[in-house]
RNA sequence: GGGCCGGUGGUCUAGUUGGCUAUGACGCCGUCCUGACACGGCGGAGGUCCCGUGUUCAAAUCACGGCCGGCCCA
């Protein structure tokens, strides 16, 4: 071209991403200034569990919480988007227990806690490598400047947090049955059980009635727990068993007496209508125990093994004692039938195992009593999408039991509690320190109550992990750092996350700030969809379906991916990983990058000599509704309307229209009027583009800002635009956009190349004001303007 | 069994406060190197908007019923 290209390559280079980050780095552009002018806008961001690196639906998610700093940023907010890790818990410990091939038992406590800390360490530096390849805009990437769930500071106000709920009265002691996993050797919250589809063995057993020794035949899944056997329901409605409502039956085997109780929770229709209850099959054989008064008999132990109640079967594992009195039951001629069905099982979020159900001392935390209040409380908190809002309640409204909070794990915040060794006084620390009760002793000589001395336990339970991420809000904004900001800053702006921890991190954060302060945690809350794989299944792990980004970032760059992530889901649903669409999101780059490539060849003009020209005024218009439409998607942090805008204007509207009508003026030698009207536009319209993207493509966006614009200031650093005043609006764009299309036909249809001359042109007298550029763009001698009539072109001769 | 979300050319998707010939992407066909871009331009083929009934001058859009899929809960 005739003109200086400052911009080089003919397409986007993703390498020049990695140019752009050192700048970033060097600069350290997006570090929090807490003495600022500026309203503050504070991102809990969710911090990344430290058990392996993104696959692509992750590294998309993180890329639009960015996105959601990044139109902060640029809306005119000082921002607070702090990295955070989280650390504790157990998939870490069950990945080095199996690095390692150890049970953490088997070795000193403090060794096995400084085994999970390398593995931690090592996954972090992959995260974090990632996190800065997305172009996360976090305050700092520096060791001592991102938080981690497992510091010393952190666990301290995770501590601190329990002392004073614990003061308050609502942490207590039961010993209820609670879901356990024998997998991981530990209780559960409810929150953490995910329900599976798993095929099972229905096996028909044969029972009989004291007395007058008729048969009475059972469908059970879990016959191993048939020591366990307390009661056997039939339903009250039930025309076949009427006759045997409040008599006795005797198990098989076992010959224990158990009463037949009518109750409607025997479903005629399934097996033989008869259900046998045991401790505890299931959640609702915990709920009949308590209801019809049973006594539990614990035919399973903490470590999934069979009890002495079990009799033969002791030491057996769930699976050996149900092979095993299977055997026995056959033997006997006891089993009728067995068919395999497909039975909803409760399981392990973590481990995938089975649960079982098993009495054990927990620590709760109180949450039933605060239902009322959080569906209160949740209304003060903004929703984006408001659809997604209805997951909290739902599950607010399915919560029917406290929070069991202990663990009986090591790699989490130890629960601060010691107790005196001879009178069973429960020692509670005052809050600050951070404390580990399994190897330091209480912070007093004396217990309080009897006066022994120095003759304390400390607790050995962990808390669930819940229990620290629940407060990250708190340590976004600086609680118990700077009372002085967190006063200010509290609550946090706004929590961004996917649907799928709703019941867990959501609800869980806003029920602890409630309780601590009696106040809503967040302004905002934003809930985005999943990233499921090319057939429409959620990616994760153990699927084996998870796509790896890293390749992608090699191909494509960021900012093709970010893009793609933006252009491929409305708020809150969930988006379909494609290749293909990506590719399109590179191209639309390279697009962009062409039509800089063409525009930097022509000087900015600055001053008043601008006399803007129809075609100007024209494109300037389309800007502002452009400028309008995508800062409204921005401020509704839907993030495929300002990228849908911003493709649709650039490429159908700028790029193929305004540009291709303005050529000839902008080479132009005579019309120097003209041609410095129409470098200005060019140069605004793009500076205008590249400001709108530059939150959803933080990487093309600088290095063309800072190759045309300013050397020496980031586009991050500015604001959006805003739309110009004194620019008319109404052009007719669809009849330009028409009259372009039938030339081109035109010429196309008669076989013309797209310069030929064309003598004569009659259209609609609404395109005068563009005639000359028309006529240079179109090389048309003279254009007729009619009042009425669509174009006319004449043949070639 | 209950709740929520969804069903639109081959594939994916926008549009759902009712209103022109239903949006775009990928793919497909044809054609063209035109002052930045052939990873481009231009043109084109391709749709019972899941089904049924109703409301209305007018339904992809609203109501009711049904079918199918996903997620969550019991």
């Amino acid at each position: 071209m005739g003109q200086n290209t400052q911009l080089k390559e003919k397409r986007w280079q993703p390498e020049i991403e990695l140019e752009i980050l050192e700048l970033w780095t060097k600069d350290q552009l997006y570090t929090f200034h807490r003495e600022t002018q500026s309203p503050i806008y504070s991102i809990d961001i969710p911090p990344p569990y430290l058990s392996g690196p993104w696959h692509i639906g992750g590294a998309i998610h993180y890329a639009q919480i960015d996105t959601i700093a990044r139109t902060k940023r640029m809306e005119g907010y000082e921002v607070i988007f702090p990295m955070g890790l989280d650390r504790n818990g157990l998939p870490i410990e069950v990945q080095v227990e199996k690095a390692y091939n150890i049970s953490m038992h088997d070795i000193p406590r403090q060794e096995f806690l400084n085994k999970c800390a390398e593995f931690l360490d090592q996954n972090e530096r992959l995260i974090v490598a990632m996190a800065q390849r997305l172009g996360l805009s976090c305050n700092s990437f520096k060791h001592d400047e991102m938080y981690r769930t497992d510091h010393p500071d952190y666990r301290a106000v995770t501590q601190r947090t329990f002392i004073e709920l614990y003061n308050q009265g609502l942490v207590y002691i039961d010993d209820r049955p609670n879901n356990w996993c024998s997998e991981c050797g530990t209780t559960i919250a409810d929150a953490e059980v995910e329900y599976k589809d798993i095929q099972t063995t229905l096996t028909t057993l044969k029972f009989t009635i004291e007395d007058s020794g008729e048969e009475l035949l059972i469908a059970t899944t879990r016959p191993e727990l048939l020591s366990a056997c307390a009661a056997v329901l039939v339903n009250p409605d039930d025309e076949r068993y009427q006759h045997l409502q409040n008599k006795t039956a005797l198990t098989p085997l076992y010959n224990k007496r158990v009463p037949i109780i009518p109750h409607h929770e025997a479903r005629i229709e399934f097996g033989t209508g008869v259900v046998m209850v045991c401790s505890y099959g299931d959640y609702t054989d915990v709920r009949l125990f308590r209801e019809l008064q049973l006594q539990p008999i614990n035919a399973l132990d903490a470590d999934g093994k069979m009890t002495e109640a079990a009799g033969p079967y002791k030491d057996m594992t769930i699976k050996e004692a149900r092979k095993a009195i299977l055997d026995d039951l056959h033997k006997k001629d006891l089993v009728i039938k067995q068919e395999t069905i497909s039975h909803r099982t409760p399981t392990c979020w973590r481990s995938r195992n089975p649960i079982e159900f098993i009495a054990m001392p927990e620590y709760y935390l109180k949450q039933t009593p605060y239902l009322d209040e959080l569906r209160n409380v949740i209304d003060k908190m903004t929703f984006f999408p408001t659809a997604n809002k209805q997951i909290l309640i739902d599950w607010i409204n399915s919560v029917n039991r406290d929070w069991p909070i202990s663990r009986r794990r090591f790699y989490g915040t130890e629960i601060p509690l010691w107790y005196c060794t001879q009178c069973d006084e429960t020692i509670v620390p005052p809050v600050g320190p951070y404390y580990q009760p399994w190897k330091t002793p209480p912070p007093i000589k004396n217990c309080p109550k009897c006066g022994a001395s120095e003759s304390f336990e400390g607790e050995t339970r962990t808390m669930d992990t819940w229990m620290d991420s629940s407060i990250s809000s708190l340590i976004v904004t600086f609680y118990t750092k700077d009372n002085e900001l967190f006063q200010r800053l509290f609550p946090a702006s706004i929590r961004p996350q996917g649907k799928d921890i709703v019941r867990t991190w959501l609800f869980y954060s806003i029920l602890r700030v409630y309780q601590l302060f009696k106040a809503p945690a967040f302004e905002y809350i934003w809930i985005s969809g999943m990233g499921l794989d090319e057939h429409g299944e959620r990616m994760s792990k153990s699927r084996g379906n998870s796509i790896d980004p890293n390749p992608l970032f090699d191909q494509y760059g960021t900012d093709a991916l970010r893009l793609w992530g933006a252009l491929e889901a409305s708020l809150g649903s969930d988006f379909r990983f494609s290749e293909g669409r990506l590719a399109g999101a590179y191209r639309f780059l390279t697009k962009l990058w062409n039509i800089s490539r063409f525009i930097s060849g022509f000087p900015q003009i600055k001053g008043d000599d601008i006399e803007l020209q129809p075609a100007d005024h024209w494109i300037l218009s389309e800007l502002n509704d452009l400028i309008h439409r995508a800062r409204a998607g921005y401020s509704k942090l839907d993030f495929i309307i300002p990228a849908r805008e911003l493709r649709t204007f650039t490429w159908d509207l700028f790029a193929s229209h305004y540009l291709e009508l303005v050529k000839g003026r902008a080479y132009s030698k005579e019309d120097e009027l003209g041609r410095n009207a129409a470098w200005f536009t060019l140069h605004t319209i793009l500076h205008a583009i590249l400001k709108l993207l530059a939150p959803i493509c933080p990487f093309i966006t600088e290095k063309i800002h800072r190759t045309l614009y300013d050397t020496d200031t980031s586009i991050h650093k500015l604001y959006f635009p805003e739309p110009i005043d004194g620019i008319e609006k109404d052009h007719p764009t669809d009849t330009l956009i028409q009259f372009n299309a039938d030339l081109w036909k035109h010429k196309k249809d008669h076989k013309m190349s797209l310069r030929a001359p064309i003598s004569t042109v009659s259209t609609t007298k609404t395109l005068k004001p563009y005639a000359e550029d028309l006529k240079r763009m179109h090389n048309i001698k003279t254009i007729k303007f009619t009042t009425k009539g669509n174009t006319k072109i004449p043949p070639p001769k």
